[in-house]
RNA sequence: CGGGGAGUAGCGUAGACGGCAACGCACGUGCUUUGGGAGCACGAGAUCGCGGGUUCGAGUCCCGCCUCCCCGACCA
């Protein structure tokens, strides 16, 4: 490809409102450009990296018998009313009418549509096992996209679904795809690691995230680097210890003005953290107001909590008029008095004696609640975060806390979507049987901008050759005075375009001076970065500089002609 | 949706006291230059986010709205 006729432009300057490498570099390279906000166009090179990184996702899915197909972006609204999910999801679910009125919506994922083929194809136990996939655009009007392609509305997605008869058979496509995930994220360049998660709105038995670990991760990852332990923090339980035993004591009001915290309670007061009920407010999608207590030295899980509660819609924080119209008072609160609320109470709150907790009174706080005896707990269980140095659940050893990215997952569905499609095979016994079914995600944008984090210096991407958009990029100079220059140029790029598209090389056959040259080869990140100029030529032939190392070396022009046609081979 | 910030040429910004909309880069033409973001000259490019108001006059002041970014509630 000439660089004169490619379809981009880089820019000098930053653009501002790109704050991750990734998104930086791949606007100021020319990969990407934002129509709106989680919305962008690939331009040419994006959509090449885009394309490698896909093939590198298919061929792995072809290695384990999955089938590829493809299934629509517009479904009707029906059958995500038999699955329950119309009703469950929020407005990131975006539904709409047709020209007939007829309710739709736009798919965020695919489960509904995969059970309704099923129990229209397949009959009998003889056609499973069976692995599908395809990669189909999402819409999921996500509250915030941030990030650039990290977290967007619009995306393009590679989900497969496993069928089989029973768990034991779904047991080994888990692992098949377990395994398939490993081999992807490792051609693509990205470190990760697997950690057990929570099943969400896909509401399943048991399910893994591929975590790209990166400080801008949006997810808390729970490690023990003594056993391998790993999980999200949102499903990690920590034992906590027995706080010493003591006398229930005398419930008594304290004056606390100015103590709407727990480190300034615990400041005004002189005592530990530990010593103290933290509430904290929140609202179920169907609005009952839910008052979670840890301690004070504890942070509030919302996954457990919403989980404690069975929170339909899922949870957000409660408004000040919401929290008072219970008969609490932000600040000073606690289910003490309370009404109208659900008290979930963190299972080490309960254990503990004599704590400091609001009274719902502005500037005052009670001393020695205990918890049946001061107030009702509504339910009783486990509801904090893990902590950095918390014991691991496993080994004991002291944890470690890391952000992580989600590059891909795996969930074990089991025969929710089957049973709503009424899926089902007849098996030996010669009775129906529900299939039962996995899903397994991997998002192809949020994994190429993660393949920039791992891979770019000051100077801009450094691709891996496995997804590399050209094998090269060759910077001819002197091509004007120097009619060799160009001549051989033109060459190299010809007889590399001759290889097909893996090995076809990108030429920077711009009237730029050589400064530009070389610092857009360098922002734009190739593996190698070929010059031919009167100087190299005067030294014996091409400079060859690889781009991640920065060795460079001039190698005779046959040389050269032989990796085009052999060396520069992808995954060679 | 809550909190914070920003919308002026493709990108980065200045203009804020109400009075001809400016600068760098990028872009076009010509000449020079050609191994690390070249020089000179000329030139094109802006409904100053949108709508309303105040005013002789609004990028600037007032009201309303929209969009985008960042931090929190969702997920590949």
């Amino acid at each position: 490809m000439r660089l004169s006729h490619l379809f981009f432009t880089t820019l000098r300057d930053d653009p501002t409102d790109a704050e991750m490498p990734s998104h930086r570099l791949l606007l100021r390279a020319g990969y990407l450009r934002q129509l709106g906000s989680g919305i962008y166009s690939l331009l040419p090179l994006g959509k090449r990296v885009n394309d490698r990184v896909t093939q590198v996702i298919r061929e792995e899915q072809d290695r384990i018998g999955g089938q590829e197909m493809e299934m629509p972006v517009v479904h009707p609204a029906d059958i995500w009313r038999a699955s329950g999910r119309y009703d469950a999801i929020g407005p990131e679910l975006t539904r709409f009418k047709d020209r007939n009125g007829r309710d739709m919506v736009l798919a965020m994922t695919h489960e509904e549509v995969v059970g309704i083929l099923l129990a229209d194809i397949v009959k009998s136990y003889r056609q499973l096992p069976m692995m599908l996939y395809h990669f189909q655009t999402k819409w999921r009007d996500e509250p915030r996209a941030r990030g650039g392609l990290i977290r967007v509305r619009e995306f393009v997605m590679k989900d497969a679904y496993s069928c089989d008869r029973d768990e034991a058979g779904l047991d080994a496509s888990y692992q098949a795809q377990h395994a398939a995930y490993v081999r992807i994220f490792e051609r693509l360049g990205l470190e990760t690691v697997a950690v057990s998660s929570d099943v969400g709105i896909m509401g399943g038995s048991l399910a893994h995230e591929f975590m790209f670990l990166n400080p801008a991760g949006e997810d808390v990852l729970v490690l023990c680097e003594a056993c391998g332990y790993a999980a999200n923090r949102q499903v990690v339980g920590v034992p906590k210890p027995d706080p010493a035993p003591e006398e229930a004591q005398p419930l008594e009001e304290v004056a606390t003005p100015g103590t709407t915290t727990i480190a300034t309670l615990a400041a005004f007061l002189g005592i530990e953290t530990s010593r103290t009920a933290k509430a904290a407010f929140f609202v179920t999608g169907n609005g009952r107001l839910v008052t979670a207590i840890v301690r004070g030295d504890y942070e509030v899980n919302e996954t457990k909590l919403g989980n404690a509660v069975k929170a339909i819609g899922g949870i957000r924080p409660a408004s000040v008029e919401e929290i008072r119209a219970a008969g609490m008072e932000p600040g000073y609160g606690s289910p003490v008095g309370a009404h109208d609320t659900v008290a979930v109470i963190d299972d080490l709150v309960a254990r503990s004696p004599n704590l400091v907790a609001g009274a719902n009174r502005e500037g005052f706080h009670y001393r020695n609640v205990n918890v049946e005896r001061d107030f009702t707990a509504g339910v009783t269980t486990d509801i904090t975060n893990a902590r950095e140095g918390d014991a691991c659940p496993v080994c004991g050893q002291p944890l470690i806390l890391r952000n992580g990215i989600e590059v891909g997952n795996i969930f074990k569905l089991g025969t929710k979507f089957a049973d709503a499609a009424g899926a089902t095979y007849l098996g030996e016994d010669g009775q129906a049987h529900p299939i039962v079914m996995g899903s397994y995600g991997i998002g192809v944008g949020r994994n190429v901008a993660c393949i920039v984090e791992a891979h770019h210096d000051d100077k801009g991407i450094v691709w891996p050759a496995e997804v590399a958009p050209y094998a090269a990029h060759l910077v001819s100079i002197g091509g004007a005075k120097e009619p060799r220059v160009n001549e051989i140029a033109e060459r190299l790029h010809d007889l590399a375009a001759a290889g097909g598209p893996r090995r076809e090389i990108l030429w920077d056959d711009r009237d730029e001076s050589p400064g530009v040259k070389f610092t857009d080869s360098e922002l734009l990140g190739m593996p190698w970065i070929l010059t031919v100029s009167p100087r190299s030529l005067a030294a014996g032939g091409v400079e060859v500089t690889e781009r991640a190392t920065g060795a460079r070396s001039t190698r005779p022009i046959e040389e050269v002609e032989a990796l085009l046609t052999g060396g520069f081979a992808p995954g060679a």
